[in-house]
DNA sequence: TCGCAGGTATACTGATCTGTGAACCTCTTC
DNA sequence: GAAGAGGTTCACAGATCAGTATACCTGCGA
């Protein structure tokens, strides 16, 4: 049980290691050998620090979900309007694929971890909702009509352009297009 | 070049034991020792078939590919009206997830294979955009304006249907809707 | 009857993988 | 100056992986 002790030094360099390998190689083709020579480190410190492969998967995943909240809940913050803040994750994403190009790391994990009881399948589930949820709230703060069904909506187009990203079709400025017409004819169905 | 030739009887029990094991554990995670006990066949008859396991993994997706289009073809010859051929591919995706409950195995191989050069990356591509195109189609023949907009539209929400399905959170109705609102909202824009 | 394609049976190579053991080093703190 | 936390070094166990070697079997068509 290492998650409740902060990560040394050595063990950032790490996760900082694992992020970079895991996302752009597959967690399932990058060894621990690999992860520990990157990192500079000693393959016994990656074990004295996390324990285990799994162990370690499931942090580069958290370390990961938290940076895209905060990146997604700067976005919100510096919205003009209610309105403009239901589709701000759109916005943060616009920014957060220019160095994310492979898709969405938690999709992606759930591909190479099929095992349910795997952490990595709560980080990836707790992620999606904690977004759904947050549509929802801010369609609520902006007035929308239906919510919960437009918090849905949000959440399809968002995943679909995450999703499509790697295929490099480019779909991501006509799907936040969308979901700025959704918003606005929610917040005003008759104009 | 295996590629041409058709497959023999064994060459087709490989093929389905892989698809099944593939999809559902993941590409590098099962062994071709596993593939081969699963389909009732020698680990040597599976290489004299198939020469590698990137070779097999390719016949994979080809197959699964085919599949999934003539679902969909079948779908779309079933559609009542031009207008209702156009969201077919949802209807098709609804019976397609009853049995295939893992996301999109393209996506899928995606992520496990980052390496540009191997096949599944052309398999997968080529998918994408077989399947927009046909959005397109449909979208011009329905006589919807801005075809190629809606076109990435609806691929949008397919994709997003398709990689939140892992999740469990039901977004296929609310996405398959969304697509038939903005289907006739595109062929009658002031009713 | 001959040859051959498709397939079986089994053992094997060499590489790679996760994870461990044991001894040692170095800095900080009490 | 003693103790302990964080880290290094390096060897090693045990499993699994992709792919190969060799010999054999069987049904079928020329």
């Amino acid at each position: 049980m290492q998650e409740a002790r902060p990560l040394t030094p050595a063990g950032r360099r790490i996760v900082a290691a694992a992020d970079e390998l895991f996302y752009s190689r597959g967690i399932t083709a990058v060894g621990v050998d690999l992860i520990a020579e990157h990192s500079g480190v000693t393959k016994r410190t990656l074990y004295n620090q996390f324990g285990s492969k799994d162990h370690l998967v499931a942090t580069y995943l958290a370390e990961r979900d938290h940076r895209w909240r905060s990146l997604v809940q700067a976005s919100v913050e510096a919205a003009g309007t209610p309105a403009e803040a239901v589709t701000a994750p759109f916005e943060a994403l616009r920014t957060w694929t220019e160095t994310n190009s492979r898709g969405c790391a938690f999709i992606n994990a759930l591909a190479e971890l099929p095992d349910p009881s795997h952490p990595a399948h709560r980080i990836a589930a707790n992620q999606k909702l904690w977004l759904l949820n947050l549509f929802q709230e801010l369609a609520v703060t902006a007035g929308c009509s239906h919510p919960a069904a437009l918090a849905t909506q949000l959440l399809v187009l968002h995943e679909g352009a995450v999703a499509t990203q790697p295929l490099s079709l480019d779909c991501l400025p006509e799907s936040a297009a969308l979901a700025r017409v959704l918003v606005r004819s929610s917040t005003s169905p008759r104009p």
